[in-house]
This record gives structure tokens, C-alpha cells and sequence, in this order.
DNA sequence: GTGATTGCAAATCCTTTGCAATCTG
DNA sequence: CAGATTGCAAAGGATTTGCAATCAC
């Protein structure tokens, strides 16, 4: 069962129902491979048919995100991005000054999502996460 | 010398100038010991005096922050919140289903800083953190 | 005086919403 | 068939920008 084909499965587990635009969404971000801006996964869909209205990718990526499907990251300049959980999680570090991105393995995240699992029994998202700060150049 | 002054001596040494705006602007934000949207700081220097623009209030915020005087935080609905950095430190937990938050100790992200820092010598900013994810109750 | 900063108003941009029409199960 | 979902167009809201006037140094 392809990506694409799980998370329709669930959805419709959930009780909701799948449309040809609901399909289309999925399948752009989960062949991506990579975090999407609303606007990407717009034009990916849009390549397919022009059919699907932007409000109705909204709707939907809202509701992918509820239900857990998609990881939402909207700490970029207020823009919602969206990826499939399954996507290869990511930490962006994020100098404020001169705004430059550093990859960093996310792995480094696993013993503070254990403690808030233990401590806090919160199961949190970090494997699309970006943190703000200076880096080694920025600073004074 | 208080907070306001500090960060009035701060902006003059790196050569920015100081007008009544700015001063409303940064006291604004040292006074409330909070973390504030845009729109609350904006009814606060109102308050004093009906002589601020709204644009002056989102490009004194800007500056601020490029010079590491605030902390921001745009995870929430895609709207910006700042606070000085002597403000208390948070840790939020949201949760994506319920929207329930939950506050905790930031003292459980020093390992992780220490490491960014060891590592990768970027200087985060965790300080005014939310994280997503699923609290205990929202679980299946 | 000079360049930085502000106010104003308009423009952008992203996102949400109401409602009638259309589909899914 | 009933209720969920979509498209459309309009509204909403936050943030940005151009430019002339003003102010800080």
C-alpha cells in the first residue's frame, strides 16, 4: 500500500469521504517528498487539473493536520506549510540576522520528546520543527 | 538603569536613532511581562498617545528583533508576538486537536540548547517556545 | 543639513467563510 | 437520499510598501 493509499484508508476509517480533489492533495504532498507551502501543493495540484479550488486545499490540509496526517509548520514568515508524517523529519535552525538555514540531524530532538512523553504525557511533533537564533557568524 | 533604558542605551550604540515612537514601543513591551501580539502592544502605546502608526509599530518590532532586543514568536494562528528577552521564559505544549495548552518548566530545554551550541555554535532561541503535538486525552 | 524615520493610504498576501450547487457513501 | 464537500466570490485580517513630510543626531 503506497503512502497515498494510507492515508486515504484512515481518512476514510475516520468517516470521512474522498473526493477526486481530496486525492489529488494527498498524493501531491505525500510525492513531494519534502515540506510544501500551501502555494506548492496548489500548483502541484494545479498540473494535474485545474479543478480543484484553493479554498478546498485549505480545508483540507486543515483537517489532514487534526487528524494527524500531515505535519503543519507555520513558523515560516506566517505561511503554513505542510508535509506527510512519514516525511524524513527535519530541524532547520534559523539565523535571524542574516537568515540563514542550518540542517541539523533531528535526531538530537529525541531525548527532549522523551522527557515530554514521561513528564508531561505529550506526544509531541519535532521532526518538522525550525528554531530561531544566531549563528556563529552573527554573533558579536 | 531599567529594562527600557537598557534597550534604548543597546539600540543607540549599534547607531540606530531614538524617537518618542521607539521609546513607547520598547516600554510598551518591557512594562507588560509578557508575550504580546502586535495588536495588544499597538492598544498600549495607544494608550499614551494616539500618535503611532501602526506601520512604525510592525518596523520598530522588526528592528528589535534582527538585533536580538525581542523574542518572537509566530507559531500562533500566523500572528506575531514579541516580549523582551528578560521576560520569564515559556515552554508551551499545544495541543492540535483540543487547542489545549500546556505550560512547562523551559528548564528541560537546556540540554538541547547546550547541545546546539557545542555542535552546531548557533545560539538558540528557546526562550518563547510552542511545540505541537497530542496531549494524553486527544490520543486514540 | 542629511540621512534615518514616520505617517498615511493603498496595496499585498494569506486565509477564512457563506451559500448554493454538487457529489459520496 | 442526506449530509458532507466543493466552488465561487467576497470578506477578513495581518503585514508591507511607496513616498512625501518630519525628526534625530
Amino acid at each position: 500500500m503506497t503512502l497515498t493509499e494510507e492515508i486515504i484508508s484512515d481518512l476514510r476509517d475516520s468517516g470521512y469521504r474522498i473526493t477526486p480533489q481530496r486525492e489529488l492533495i494527498i498524493r501531491a504532498i505525500a510525492e513531494s517528498g519534502r515540506h510544501m507551502p500551501v502555494e506548492d501543493i496548489y500548483a502541484a495540484v494545479q498540473e494535474q487539473t485545474s479543478a480543484v479550488n484553493l479554498a478546498t486545499i485549505y480545508r483540507t490540509l486543515e483537517m489532514l493536520w487534526e487528524e494527524g496526517l500531515v505535519h503543519r509548520n507555520d513558523l515560516h514568515e506566517g505561511k503554513l506549510a505542510y508535509a506527510v508524517a512519514e516525511h524524513g523529519p527535519h530541524l532547520h535552525l534559523v539565523c535571524r540576522r542574516c537568515k540563514r538555514v542550518i540542517d541539523v540531524d533531528p535526531d538530537i530532538l529525541a531525548p527532549l520528546q522523551a522527557v515530554l512523553r514521561e513528564r508531561e504525557q505529550f506526544e509531541a511533533d519535532l521532526e518538522h520543527l525550525s528554531l530561531f537564533g544566531l549563528c556563529i557568524e552573527c554573533r558579536d
